[in-house]
DNA sequence: TCAAAAGTGTTAAGTTTACACCCATGA
DNA sequence: TCATGGGTGTAAACTTAACACTTTTGA
């Protein structure tokens, strides 16, 4: 290390996940009920630390995959959070990263192991730190970005329902969306195709299944719900 | 420090900054030819590290002062930058911020003294480490909040003519506006007033000079150019 | 008198919104 | 047979885009 970096502070940097689940209907996020100091007992994100030998993404990457057990998640940094009092135990420059989880796909002996809960999106309890406003900041850039690119399949299953695409919408707007209209707009997009399949569960007449295709996405990457 | 973090490694925790300018009608940045290792002799942002006493935030504001002499300037995160081998001079976590700032204003002494310059936002030369990419990211980031918040301004002087607005628009966006279209959006932003001042040096005829008003801007925040 | 930038409205095209009924099925 | 969610089209309102000429004035 020259002489020139060595004479600045070095700082734990920490890694705080928004894991944001559709789940019964609802937009969830899975948070943690601490059971470790500093703030034990209370509610916060899941959380590590940057190690040596990772970037920081890969970092973000690892501490989903120790509460879910998932690798190849969609996650999008939000940003670092830095203020000198932000964490009480000690100085630690944070970097937030939401992810989007397919809810029928985590481990869920992994979740119980962390003391971890899924809330409803508008009923989230109050949270340690900054932990709050990273939150707040998550589901702004989601919404944002489920609004002009195609993220919203990560939180379904292969195969979904346009009523079921249509609540995710809705919850992830926080507003009622016209059906007529959005079955418009999705049969515009020729990636989401309709499959053979129908699904029974959710009405007695059933209802066409629906697929994702990213391929074709790529080819012709138009998206506006 | 409690034992749970002291088991963590620490990080140099750096600072770039995108710096934008509006000059004789270019979107320019302020760049480093850096005259210090590593990679002395190439181009750079500006750059600085994290210290113990202050935010990551204050950092920024900082490490911008020290180059433009400037404080209260329009400055938003773009991000965090992590890679393990992304600075060849160490392990060091960057953030990246990019800053709007008033060409008039600058302290042009201390530019000269870092050996910084202006470069049109279209002819950045390849720069040091991951630095062409915060730049990318900073330029979408910058665009994307221009057509939807009057951050504009910052680049501009209080007194500035519809033509330089226009401009200043065009560049960011990098594509021409027709001037009716625009004119009768800016009509429309009570905001955006019109002063008696005229400004004769952009032409025979003269230009009405016109500001932005805050204060009338938070009343009515309705933004789109 | 003319070059150069300032200033000014209208129309067509495209997009978005609002809206209500029939269908298929299992219980 | 009926309750439940699935599925379908049109018209009005609004927004955006395209477009060309007159004005002013200093050199």
């Amino acid at each position: 290390m020259n002489n020139y970096y060595s004479s600045n502070p070095r700082f734990y940097v920490g890694i705080d996940c928004i894991i944001f689940g559709f789940l019964e209907g609802e937009l969830s996020l899975l948070l943690l009920q601490r059971d470790f100091e500093p703030a034990r007992g209370e509610w916060s994100l899941m959380g590590g630390f940057v190690q040596e030998d990772e970037s920081v993404d890969d970092a973000a990457k690892r501490v989903l995959a120790e509460l879910t057990g998932l690798d190849k998640v969609y996650m999008e940094q939000v940003g670092a959070f830095g203020d000198v009092q932000r964490d009480p135990g000690g100085r630690v420059v944070s970097v937030a990263y939401y992810a989007l989880i397919n809810i029928d796909e985590y481990d869920r002996e992994l979740v119980r192991q962390h003391n971890a809960y899924w809330v409803n999106i508008d009923e989230v309890p109050p949270l340690i730190f900054d932990h709050t406003e990273m939150v707040r900041k998550a589901r702004a850039l989601m919404r944002q970005k489920a609004a002009t690119e195609p993220i919203g399949f990560n939180l379904l299953p292969k195969l979904f329902t346009l009523s079921q695409l249509q609540n995710l919408y809705e919850v992830i707007y926080g507003e009622p969306l016209d059906k007529r209209n959005f079955r418009k707009r999705v049969a515009e997009m020729n990636y989401i195709e309709k499959t053979d399949k129908i699904d029974k569960t959710g009405s007695r007449r059933g209802a066409a299944l629906y697929q994702f295709n990213e391929k074709a996405y790529r080819e012709a990457p138009k998206f506006k719900i």
